[in-house]
DNA sequence: TTTTATAAACGTCATCTTTACGTTTGTTTT
DNA sequence: AAAACAAACGTAAAGATGACGTTTATAAAA
């Protein structure tokens, strides 16, 4: 940018989190925190992201600030937007979160989703204080991060659709109806439950285990698991024009 | 980022157009430029991109690129992926063209594509000395701009597939055919011609008009046009898990 | 021990979609 | 008038989907 602002690149994280036991679909978030000479401001909650370093590829800071918020590394992730509007740190609102040195400076984001389990997360770990909000129940949120949950959000929905990514919001092992429930979480809708069954077990990649769940007080399910090498063995791109 | 190095943030654009006539997808590029004191430079292909101005949103200046090297506006686009890798300027082959002040200088692109007909672009109207090449006869390309075609066409050839954005490379009057033959340019198939028919005709939005081809040395085809309001008032988001 | 409640799992039929081909039609050129 | 040929239409089998009924296995209650 050819001009006298200072720029700002950084990478936000739109953490999903899946709850197998609640079926709740959730997003990690931090409370906005700043400290003044005065006071220590908490307020609404924010994503959580960092300046992207100086040797640092854009996924190595996505990969960092993961890690920093939850302690977990080789999690999905997926770089989906760049968000850079010329306002998008200056909500009326926001003003006071805004250092005086960054009242000149133009902000650019890289936001980047990851997928996991809620219960891989313990959140006593980090010095954040991060909670988890159901993505359609979320709290106010500082800047423009409602909006970057949300594209993150549709981004997903559209993806679930055609990849198999769905498995990384499960645990390794899960019932037929974990996969439905989660993908009614996901899109809102409700599925057939017999359809929903037959379609998924005639996938080659979805291996029946030699197991059942446990503790359960009615009749235990079939556990099985997702073989991704099976997956991309038999994987050719179907081309399927579906518009 | 908190470091030494002074940021910089662009936006490339691949600009992908067809030629329904050969049926060939290419995509506009321009030959590097630089000025020294001695002499004028000129090697490689490159896209065409820019610095992203003060005021302007990312969309803004996608638009502003596009139409400085076309002419054209309100052509489709799609941000589809940010660049920031630290050594994405530095080949050894690069290293001639970066600027004295940029060996310090850390760059990002946020890439767009376009979609619109080869025919729409004079391309005496530009300075630049911009050229068509077909998407999978590319030329030498410096920095990382190969890498960025290569990801936009992936992301068209994805697409493609869900959505109807394969009529912004077509004129507004089409053949059957012409719509067959852009598919199998974009995704490198072979369809059977007859099942294709019937699959688009029985779509509402494909409008049969009272016209047919005019000047063609075998019977001349039908002419159909893709009606948005009819896509948009009968779409509702089928929710076909294809894993 | 038997019964009951309930989620898990299986089954069926009609309809729609896809795949793989063969056939006819309409226009221009010979 | 015939030939050439792309455009356009047709058909049957296989596969996928949608809607819904039935059976089964287990834990808890009686």
């Amino acid at each position: 940018m050819k001009n006298e602002k200072i720029l700002n690149v950084s990478v936000d994280c739109v953490v999903f989190g899946y709850d197998v036991a609640t079926k709740s679909l959730n997003v990690l978030v931090i409370k906005r925190f700043l400290e003044s000479e005065k006071e220590v401001l908490v307020d609404d909650y924010v994503l959580t992201g960092y300046h992207v370093y100086q040797h640092e590829t854009l996924d190595d800071t996505a990969t960092r600030v993961l890690k920093e918020l939850t302690g977990l590394t080789n999690q999905y992730k997926k770089q989906f937007k760049a968000f850079g509007n010329p306002d998008r740190l200056t909500n009326e609102k926001d003003l006071i979160w805004i250092k005086n040195e960054e009242f000149n400076t133009r902000t650019f984001t890289i936001a980047y989703y990851f997928l996991l389990k809620t219960d891989d997360v313990d959140l006593n770990k980090n010095e954040h204080q991060a909670k988890w909000f159901p993505v359609n129940n979320l709290p106010e949120l500082g800047f423009d991060h409602k909006k970057i949950i949300t594209e993150a959000y549709e981004d997903l929905k559209t993806k679930c659709l055609s990849e198999p990514i769905i498995f990384k919001l499960l645990p390794d092992k899960f019932t037929i109806n974990d996969v439905q429930d989660l993908y009614e979480s996901i899109l809102g809708i409700k599925i057939d439950n017999r359809n929903f069954r037959r379609k998924l077990i005639n996938k080659k990649y979805i291996i029946a285990l030699d197991e059942k769940q446990v503790g359960v007080s009615k009749k235990p399910a079939q556990l099985y698991i997702f073989s991704k090498d099976v997956y991309d063995k038999m994987f050719q791109k179907n081309y399927l024009i579906n518009i």
